[in-house]
DNA sequence: AATAGAATTACTGTATACAATAAATAGCAG
DNA sequence: CTGCTATTTATTGTATACAGTAATTCTATT
């Protein structure tokens, strides 16, 4: 169009800055900064995540903060609303409900298909996870213990070989860090810690079945620790509390 | 910061411009378009999506394109390839394995919680739709029925009231319409016309597990009609084709 | 004429500047 | 002193400019 360039501006770059290595490795690692940070309970529900600051911590620019948080909003990590900025999701008691119900039906329809595909390499891979699990809830580490405990169902479902089916019990998980976030009692994770290393047992013997109503049981009973009761700090209702 | 500013300046706005009426309405639009179209086959697996090219198209920024790109590559609609672009996502042979053994298992669970929360304003809904849909294919408008039946599925996945495993559903139809376009046969969609209908009969007695078993056969024959051979256009395996 | 290499083009990646809006605060009247 | 309105401030939304890289075209050499 306009040839009115200055021609030494063509002669610049060459090799100057090396920022990006390959693809944006970069993003990825702060993304799963936040979402670690998220599912380990650092950043409680309701958090405030503001885009200046974050864009500050990390070193990039809001541009890069904002692709991030779209994509942890899609996941349901965080809230999103137009104007007012994204927040750590505080659940619902439905979305809760919902979310183990889900959770009942393709984590539990998954267990035949992984107790086929059960080799001793994965079994053994299993143990170790389930054992540093042990560790980390025996030395007081419960954030650690309880990404760890999602890791677990994350890797258990990848061995399905359904990359898709898989991916969907990834964000159940996660989410369901959030829930017991809410939900749990303090000091309570939820499962014993023995559950994981009696399911590799199951799965071992290549008892389908029997890890399927393991599975079952031992979802129902992450879901029976919770107090289902919604802290409404929206409207207090002052009709209820007062006057009748 | 710096007072020297013309006092005009404030007096200006109000309600002149209307950009964005709430939220941002517009950019779900544009979302909705693109993702139709695709959805839709009018864009078909492998096309380019050229960023300087949606935002003329839309009369938006690039900035919002990339917003909608990457959502729809999160939905596995589009690919993103670093530094290379968008382009409609072409699924694998696995690929399109996996989102059928996913909805073998999510959809046909669901059916028997559909069954119980059926009334007579959701049977006429889905009847209307399946209408609908038979009306597009003697039409012959394929495209439009495409959409028709992935809305069915979804809609069908709502009324159960777990809104989570939903929208699963609604990712793995959406999906499923692009393995069609791949995988079908010209002319022919892979699910008889009558299907839906006869599906929402079942529903509508409140057999639940008649339901599941319908829908588990109708979802096979969909995956039985697809011709499951790659293309491989990547490399044309000279050494395969000549010598040996 | 075919091929390697260099220049150009076309496109994506990122930061920044500016516009718009909601929240917070201050000023003012009753 | 209380409640309402105006101003300021903080923060998000969007476009644009520029940098960087892959693809393409052009040129020169064997």
């Amino acid at each position: 169009m306009s040839d009115a360039q200055a021609p030494e501006k063509r002669r610049a770059p060459a090799k100057e800055v090396k920022n990006s290595k390959e693809g944006d490795e970069r993003h990825d690692a702060i993304y799963r900064s936040v979402s670690d940070a998220i599912v380990e309970q650092r950043l409680k529900p309701g958090a405030r995540l503001r885009e200046d600051a974050l864009a500050d911590v990390f070193g990039i620019s809001r541009t890069g903060i904002r692709k991030i948080l779209q994509r942890l909003a899609l996941e349901q990590l965080v809230t999103l609303i137009p104007r007012r900025g994204a927040s750590v999701t505080r659940p619902t008691a439905d979305e809760a409900k919902d979310v183990f119900v889900a959770r009942q039906l393709i984590e539990c329809g998954l267990m035949p298909d992984v107790a086929r595909r059960m080799g001793e390499k994965e079994a053994a891979e299993l143990r170790e996870m389930a054992r540093q699990e042990r560790q980390a809830l025996r030395s007081g580490q419960q954030s650690v213990a309880i990404r760890l405990s999602a890791d677990f169902h994350v890797r258990l479902a990848q061995l399905s070989g359904n990359a898709t089916l898989a991916e969907f019990v990834e964000r159940l998980c996660s989410r369901s860090s959030l829930i017991l976030a809410v939900y749990g009692h303090r000091g309570h994770l939820g499962c014993e810690s023995h559950d994981h290393d009696d399911l590799i047992g199951y799965l071992e013997t290549g008892n389908g079945e029997r890890a399927k109503a393991f599975m079952s049981r031992h979802l129902k009973a992450i879901e029976a620790s919770l107090s289902m009761v919604e802290e409404e700090e929206n409207v207090p209702d002052l009709q209820q509390i007062f006057g009748g």
